[in-house]
DNA sequence: GATTATTTTGAGCGATCGTTCAAATTACAT
DNA sequence: ATGTAATTTGAACGATCGCTCAAAATAATC
């Protein structure tokens, strides 16, 4: 997993797998059928980890707005050091993979899920209050996904933190400024209806 | 230029080239002195009418703010049929190619361009007073870019035009609701003194 | 029109790609 | 200890990778 995330799909030999894993060819066809299942394994690896940690984050936090609000800040903290790479793995592998195919409908099934994840939370503030009724919480959750994308982008430019705090302190305040503002009152009839 | 916005540059073949360009492989390295080099120079036409699509549609509007709105706006307009990819081509190449590198820092130094781009914008717009003298021009025209970032990437989603039509909506919001309110007033204390 | 410079050609280079498979090895059951 | 099943090994496959270069074709110059 560590290897596809940070080289991604292509760039990723399977001289590279064998000393990773420490396996000869025969073997890890033995295990997984091809390099695209592997790819695959580590896609559904990837996914449930970050999933986890995010429910995780999010079920620990009394206020499921202000988890969110964190988690942005964290983001602030990308390290090329820590992990393997800052970005997030569906989206390097969402952009590497053809236009269409089975591995994107299976990248966009997990990205669905993780908006998901995100959506429940944002449902789990209206329902303490955090936010108001009206609010498109589906719509909403979107939204946070895309500055999610924005942000480990910009991440990999490895600026200077400096910036990269500021940046992601603006974006959380966006959320932070939810609440109190009927942000979404215009738009959000358009949807209505529906 | 075409074929390396879409595919990418690792599944991007010199066979695939050969045909695109109607060029035997000599003369492709008698053009351009390698695979890489080629790449560069296809990312160099990209950024530059990239960064003239953007000025132009500044410059054509009286309001600056405006035309970044509209900029977002438009971006749920991002169809697969029309361009070789919706998603950003610099951004596709920044997460493909490796951590450290030359061609790493070719691809940043374009997104700066852009991002300056944006910044002279922004500061065109505070001349023409929407916006406050407070707010960090700099500061926020990444928050713009991290913005299209984001959703150029959700674009590749491909979902139902609806909501990708109100994700650019709310995002575009973001960018009107700024002139009234005080929104970077609070964290843009923290980089004032430098 | 002859001569020189430039460009194009395409076969083919060594390397590496993902993958296979018979043989060797290890683990397990009796 | 013996036989059987499961696993690992690593050489080697055909295909393709990016790339080279002598020869052929074309353009330019006088």
């Amino acid at each position: 997993m560590t290897l596809f995330w940070a080289k991604g799909y292509h760039a990723t030999s399977l001289k590279d797998l064998e000393a990773a894993l420490n396996m000869k060819p025969g073997s890890i066809y033995a295990a997984f059928h091809s390099k695209e299942a592997l790819f695959r394994a580590t896609l559904d690896r990837y996914a449930g980890r970050m999933t986890a940690e995010m429910q995780a984050m999010i079920q620990s936090s009394p206020s499921p707005l202000a988890a969110l609000q964190r988690h942005l800040e964290g983001l602030s903290e990308l390290t090329p050091c820590s992990r393997p790479s800052t970005a997030c793995m569906l989206v390097k592998s969402l952009l590497e993979v053809p236009q269409d195919g089975d591995l994107r409908s299976f990248i966009t099934a997990h990205l669905d899920r993780v908006e998901q994840v995100i959506g429940a939370a944002l449902r789990a503030a209206q329902a303490k209050g955090e936010l108001p009724p009206s609010v498109d919480t589906a719509r909403l959750a979107r939204r946070v996904q895309t500055y999610i994308f924005g942000l480990k982008v910009q991440a990999q430019r490895e600026t200077d933190p400096q910036r990269m705090h500021d940046l992601c302190q603006d974006l959380a305040a966006e959320i932070g400024r939810l609440p109190q503002s009927s942000s979404t009152e215009g738009s959000q009839s358009e949807t209505a209806g529906t």
